[in-house]
DNA sequence: AAACTTGTCCTATTATATGGGACGGTGTCC
DNA sequence: GGACACCGTCCCATATAATAGGACAAGTTT
């Protein structure tokens, strides 16, 4: 906003985010009328970055992907996150109590980027796996977060989010949600029930910093079978502590009266 | 090589290549001692880097570090990786049968890098995780990978990298590695026993894409006190087995006599 | 077989990244 | 406590290096 950045670092940013989960390969041409480049731009620009395996073609069809060096540097922005760090053996002791899978999610502008993950053993492959950008306003952990952001802020973020039905349950109406994030707040946890993956629950809480902003959420999911009201309330109290030891970790004091659920 | 591919982008990825496992956290000047650039420069393209989430900083140390955008996009190319979708449902039978840690790596230049892991139930943290870059020589999946290389390429990787003692069990000498790897191509398969981490054993094998060249390992790998030369016996089998599974589905089309073995 | 794609290559033009030095802040060492 | 060293950031004239447009060959579709 304030200087505008490097055009050509834009280009670059402007051609990575081309690709999506759905779009995993493109083509040059597509990629320039995505970014708004010309083909010989986009094209060159691509060509440098396979060298540097940014990006990665395929041989046959010519059309590009993301490439191995994207991972790499990944490996290295997990090891430098210290919450992660910190998360894991918490993580492992929750998984261990729970058998269900325990997931890491920061805060990344308006959504939430899955940091960590522990599996269940028996299902994989059902919720986000590690580096998945997900939106706030469906599932127990983007719900859990959007609860304790400033009131302001959640309006922002409400009025400029498109509220996509990923499933039957998702909650699409801006009202509703704020109903249902007052609940979060005074409850101090998180519940969904096949609001982002039909037939999948969880139970999540925030993990706020030091001048209580959350940072993140930690959460506890898996089939919805399992999540009986019971099962909810134990695994609530759970990852409430969890949480809220991760928080102390970030360096968040406590108040007195409970701006979390209710622990001591 | 060929024509010199844009500045600017050689930049960008100079600077993002000074992070490491052990410096995750770089000053301006650092980097610009390290990438080869005026401090104007790096400062100025870190800070936009900054503004895209490419870095982040330090808002107390001023200090740069990766940022969450690395994530998301790596995120991306792991959805984009046919190889791990197919081997991930293998991986996780392999998991179930042997309730130790499977590990998918990929061929990455002179390295491998960890795609995909399914942790077992007990160790957490033992082994590298998504992401990581590791060597070759050491390690089951490493000489795995290693083994099943033309002899010119090991021969060239063999000489310029540098065998450093990870532990004491790692091999440093290029000939007792080469002897190694003859077994290795004779049996089908790796196994390592402390060579990367301390008390860590591992059985691994090849997998080969199209033309029989490697494409990456599988791998199960574990505490070494649960690896008994019965228990790796039984293991290599399966690890074949489901490696050559991922051959197969990755184009390889198996040779009467022996795989590969000899090329002149 | 022809008419569309597609990715890549080449060159003149000028927009834009560059680097040296100055500035204000922070931490450290005498 | 004052001087020093080091830090990240800012500014600006200069020239380098990215850009756009069109030509090209190869491949796919009609």
């Amino acid at each position: 906003m304030s200087s505008s950045p490097s055009s050509m670092l834009a280009h670059i940013v402007a051609i990575l985010d081309c690709f999506t989960m759905d779009q995993t390969e493109l083509g040059v041409r597509e990629v320039a009328r995505k970014a708004d480049l010309t083909t010989s731009t986009a094209g060159r620009l691509m060509a440098d970055m396979k060298e540097f395996g940014i990006l990665q073609q395929n041989s046959t069809t010519r059309m590009y992907s993301l490439g191995m060096k994207i991972l790499a540097w990944s490996g290295i922005y997990l090891s430098s996150l210290d919450l992660r760090t910190i998360a894991l053996p918490i993580m492992g002791d929750l998984r261990r109590l729970t058998s269900e899978t325990v997931s890491l999610y920061l805060v990344d502008g308006n959504e939430r980027l899955c940091v960590e993950r522990i599996e269940s053993q028996h299902n994989l492959r059902m919720v986000a796996r590690v580096g998945h950008r997900l939106p706030l306003y469906a599932g127990s952990a983007g719900k859990a977060i959007l609860a304790f952001m400033p009131l302001a802020r959640v309006d922002q973020i409400l009025k400029t989010t498109e509220f996509k039905p990923l499933t039957p349950m998702t909650i699409v109406d801006p009202e509703v949600l704020k109903l249902d994030l007052d609940r979060i707040r005074l409850k101090g946890y998180a519940e969904s029930h096949g609001e982002w993956i039909q037939e999948a629950s969880g139970v999540a809480a925030p993990i706020l910093g030091q001048g209580g902003e959350v940072v993140g959420a930690l959460s506890i999911s898996g089939p919805g079978s399992r999540f009986t009201p019971m099962r909810v309330r134990e695994y609530a109290a759970e990852v409430v502590r969890a949480a809220g030891q991760l928080s102390k970790s970030m360096g968040y004091i406590e108040e007195r009266n409970q701006p979390i659920g209710e622990i001591s």
